[in-house]
DNA sequence: TCAATAAATCAATTTTTTTTGATATTACGG
DNA sequence: CCGTAATATCAAAAAAAATTGATTTATTGA
């Protein structure tokens, strides 16, 4: 290819690809966009449940939280034997557009959007 | 495990789980966020232009602006025997937060958000 | 202490995605 | 027409991610 004009530089991003490389990835599976919609309707929830509720063998399901919340989606809590999981809003929301937030953002009290 | 409650039932989301998982496939790639960044960076490329700009082989930049375009990220534009990609923004912005649609928003002129 | 339960981890396999180099296709200039 | 350049496509190989079933770890309650 000949060109006269030399081609433009541009600066260095200033973000790290990355990062968002690892939370697209996490997004980037049906199962997960599941499992996300369903600890936003649901808030905080047990795996135990969550079994049920996204059909799935439990070391399946645990791999794929493990995949959401090493990559911040959601947040995570334990108590005794029972593990709970939840939405990561924040951080949700600092990625998604609103139109997409929202289908991840509870069902009630939200009168910003949708 | 044994529980009082019955687990809540949810209806089933309205969205389709599906077309948004092609979405964040293309945009979980390292490599594929830098060509989006690039292309925001200087609005309509030439390949033969794009190729120098990423440093990689034709083929494989090919096979990378294939999967963003068929996930409606970037649209494409031919004359002659050369192709000109460039951000499909209303796509882009429909997925992305504010904030990180800024990063690939073009630098100048734009005030709404940054 | 022991049995039972919840959840995480592991190793082997399968599936999907990416890379690579070669080849095909298309358009242009002579 | 023919040669060249730009890009897309293809098939094989390599790499990465997902699935599976078994095992481990941790906690509880008898």
């Amino acid at each position: 290819m000949i060109k006269e004009i030399p081609v433009n530089e541009t600066k260095a991003p200033a973000v790290s690809f990355a990062a968002y490389e690892q939370k697209f990835k996490a997004l980037a599976d049906e199962k997960r966009l599941q499992i996300l919609y369903e600890l936003c309707q649901r808030g905080n929830t047990c795996v135990c449940d969550l079994t049920e509720i996204v059909e799935m063998p439990q070391s399946k399901l645990s791999y794929h939280l493990k995949i959401l919340l090493d990559a911040g989606l959601i947040m995570k809590e334990t108590k005794g034997t029972w593990s709970y999981y939840e939405l990561n809003q924040e951080e949700i929301n600092g990625i998604l557009s609103e139109k997409l937030c929202c289908i991840f953002r509870p069902a009630g009290g939200n009168t910003s959007c949708c």
